[in-house]
DNA sequence: TGTACATCAGTGAACGCGCGTTCACTGATGTAC
DNA sequence: TGTACATCAGTGAACGCGCGTTCACTGATGTAC
């Protein structure tokens, strides 16, 4: 190993350590966390920080960065082969599971906007990757001929569906991708409603009331309505 | 009028001013919203806002309750005598309506809950007024028959709704409970989705989208998976 | 009606704190000849 | 192999700022007799 490679490691996991700490932040500080509070449970002066990140933000979008792929990583490998509804519901329980053992994550990448905080470029593709999932997983039943096909569905509705079924799943059938994606939101409201508090003193069966949501959601793909 | 009530209304009046400058700037500062700023903004000492709230956490409280109450208020009022489908359709445009109105203040209470910030009890009733409102809904089409029951809910989670039936809706049957819940939660989710921006650059007929999104939840509640 | 007193809104200075970022620097480590 | 130089991680002081909250105070307005 040359020096070099053995620097560039080394640097490799000082940023490491230093995401690590500041993801811990995110529990106390959610997106205000302090750079200077993390150099300090660093032990290192707040101005090193800067020979990793150039920013506070730059640090947050590399925190938003490796949620987003956190979350994609456990999403994609919790699905298997199988029939639609295994498929999915594997998928939506994985992405819960991962959001409640990372729940100040997903109120990085799921909560409210940090305000002043634009998202650079490079979120997009990390961002996408769980509706991506949901789309490739809802294509191919639809392919398999496991779901039943809606109405069409015309107006700008129906051209921005088609335009996303073209970009991200070729030759899904606009509804269907509708359906994903509006049961993508449903997953991600159920699994927000349970972190942020709205369950509280009110269900306590979470994972089965969750279930059943999502169980709803997948009858609406489908049998769409 | 006697002094003393003038002296009554003045000050509420100025409570109010706090609170309409302190909602100006939820949009800049979120939750972190700045005392100070407030009242510089109204030219006063920072000092002399403490005549009106004791602290920045009770201000704070103030607009959580606020809004809910304005979302409350907008929601009820939307409602009219009707068909089932029609009364759950009409609350949920109020729902969104009110929320693209006051993108802020609906991050501020359906957003991440704001680190170490711990809402008191008075919060509680102004909070469950949408979902009072739902399952007033759903309670009164079941009761009118216009909506098919599934199938009992067994275990911890039909405890549990049986519980929330009782205490919100005496006489609905739990499983409609649930799915009325389940409707308020995909609800809340796609109105967060849209104002957080996990629509953007995808569907942009976000009306049409929305309302494809509660048709589907209402066809869950009025024909249960 | 007039006067003494109480109430209360608002001021301005201060306390003690934390923040992001910059900058000139030290000293260790690596590279080129 | 030895030396001169370049690279780079990390330091510590500083800049300029904003924050929530407290406190002794002023002065206007209301109340009781």
């Amino acid at each position: 190993m040359t020096a070099a490679s053995i620097r560039a490691r080394v640097r490799a996991e000082m940023t490491d350590e230093i995401k690590t700490v500041a993801r811990r932040h995110l529990a106390t500080d959610g997106a205000n966390l302090s750079l200077r509070a993390v150099a300090r449970d660093l032990g290192m002066a707040s101005s090193a920080v800067y020979r990793y990140f150039a920013s506070r933000d730059e640090l947050l979008t590399a925190l938003i960065i490796d949620a987003y792929d956190a979350l994609g990583d456990t999403a994609e490998a919790s699905v298997s082969p199988g029939r639609f509804q295994d498929r999915f519901l594997s998928a939506c329980h994985a992405v819960r599971g991962w959001a409640l053992a990372n729940p100040h994550e997903w109120a990085l990448i799921y909560g409210s906007p940090v305000p002043g905080y634009q998202a650079p470029r490079d979120t997009v593709e990390p961002a996408i990757r769980v509706i991506v999932l949901i789309g490739t997983i809802v294509g191919e039943a639809a392919a398999a001929g496991e779901i039943e096909l809606g109405e069409p569905i015309g107006g700008r509705l129906g051209e921005d569906l088609a335009y996303v079924a073209q970009q991200a799943a070729p030759g899904a059938p606009p509804q269907i991708v509708g359906s994903g994606i509006a049961a993508w939101i449903h997953l991600c409201g159920a699994v927000s409603a349970e972190l942020f508090g709205q369950l509280n003193n009110t269900i306590e069966a979470r994972r089965e009331f969750f279930e059943l949501q999502m169980r709803g959601a997948a009858s609406i793909i489908s049998r769409p309505v």
